[in-house]
DNA sequence: TTTTTATATTTGTATATACAAATGTTGATG
DNA sequence: CATCAACATTTGTATATACAAATATAAAAA
């Protein structure tokens, strides 16, 4: 389906107006069917995001401002993003001994259990789009989105 | 720069993985700086989305339905957007005659100006990213987005 | 004509987001 | 050591979003 049939459009739209709004319609298409997802598990994609962040720290705690740096969306708010993993005993908070301004976050065997047990359904959900292209498709892709946005 | 820079990953992500998160972080780029060029017009993303499209009905009204369908993001609430836009006199709101569960929806002047004082930026805001990629680069970027997203 | 079903929109509510201001801590400078 | 600037995080608040339920109208069926 073309972006012109999706946003029911009947004149032409030239490739740079294209490109934002095939771009804007395809992460709109991704996450909402990430969240359904995610939605029996209780889970935002951005509270998934994190635990994903935590598990990537391999034991090593990660601190507010890591946490933030390695989120798609910078602008999130981390400290309650993880108030509600707190809440869900996915994650551990404690202030950091060697400097009280920090805040060392851990993911819980729980959190790793529950990405255990989404790992499968997210591989298949990226699968799912990725499989209506070729390996080189997908590498081409990469490289446009990457060239487009870096200034 | 990578999507591996953007999220400080010093393992190797495969390129479905990769198509994912350089579509989420492209589109978030793209929504900060779209943000911050509506900012002054006191205008959210959607609301001037919505204002378009009204442009584009060419002086026919649009009902809820009609321009929920043409939003990118099939979830927003039209009917608080709406309200928004009333709320500044930029569209007028009116009971259908012929079928009244349906609302008339149509951009008044006020509306119509805004959208004008807007335009050079948003095409300038287009092509700030578009330039990167040469025109036959956006016409692959826009086939390969439409062939992955489509089931 | 009453009842049912479908359609169009609005409202309620809980949660999420954006962003500025406040808090607490550390390190640097005089 | 007192003061100031920089840093890390939290909190306040207004707005936006998601999604279910409610309302109102129209069309179809009994």
């Amino acid at each position: 389906m073309t972006i012109e049939d999706v946003i029911k459009s009947t004149v032409k739209i030239d490739n740079p107006k294209k490109v934002i709004l095939n771009i804007m319609y395809t992460q709109n298409v991704l996450q909402d069917r990430f969240n359904e997802i995610l939605k029996p598990y209780d889970l935002s994609g951005e509270q998934y995001n994190v635990l994903r962040i935590l598990r990537g720290q391999r034991g090593n705690p990660a601190n507010m401002c890591v946490i933030q740096e390695r989120m798609l969306a910078k602008t999130s708010n981390t400290t309650r993003l993880v108030d509600k993993l707190l809440l869900k005993e996915l994650v551990t908070r404690n202030v950091c001994p060697d400097n009280r301004r920090k805040i060392e976050v851990l993911i819980t065997a729980k959190g790793l259990a529950l990405l255990n047990e989404l790992d499968p359904k997210v591989d298949q959900h990226e699968n799912e789009f990725a499989q209506h292209l070729q390996e080189d498709e997908l590498e081409q892709l990469n490289f446009l989105l990457e060239k487009y946005r870096t200034l």
